[in-house]
DNA sequence: ACATTATGTAAAATATATTATACTTCTTGT
DNA sequence: ACAAGAAGTATAATATATTTTACATAATGT
């Protein structure tokens, strides 16, 4: 049905640019630490306005964090 | 404070792809007409996940869809 | 002028993302 | 072993996206 899932290195990407922490990352970026949790565990994926600030945070577009994939 | 609004231009690519309609469009990403025509009036902004789909439907990345630019 | 297709407006109902709070577990340094 | 910082789990409350339905307007062809 679906087909396609999205996932992201958002974990590689904060170890890739001076250890960023979650908590910090979220406060940056103006969300919560849950969400930034939530997100980088794959437990629900973000609006676009959210994708876009963390792709801005580390200077890479959307789908160099974002991947919208085959599932199986 | 947030500074930034994400504008779209679907319309656009609508026309430059054999004139879909926002109709054809939603069936064929599996949403709403509504939902088409919310997010080409920036009433809100979509998910990622949807985001995906529409650039996926016209083979353009989400930066050639979507921009995350500065609103004055 | 009429019929048809595409687009716009509106509002209530549902689904999903985000917040807030609290507690737990893991790591690391001392 | 202990303390402190970072990441994980859980859940209820709130905000936002999406659906559904219904009607209104605009454009086009006959």
């Amino acid at each position: 049905m679906s087909g396609k899932i999205i996932t992201n290195n958002i974990k590689a990407l904060r170890f890739n640019n001076g250890e960023v922490t979650q908590a910090r990352l979220a406060e940056k970026i103006g969300v919560t630490r849950q969400t930034i949790l939530a997100i980088e565990s794959a437990k629900y994926s973000p609006s676009l306005e959210l994708a876009f600030k963390i792709a801005d945070f580390f200077s890479v577009p959307i789908e160099e964090v974002f991947q919208y994939v085959d599932a199986a």
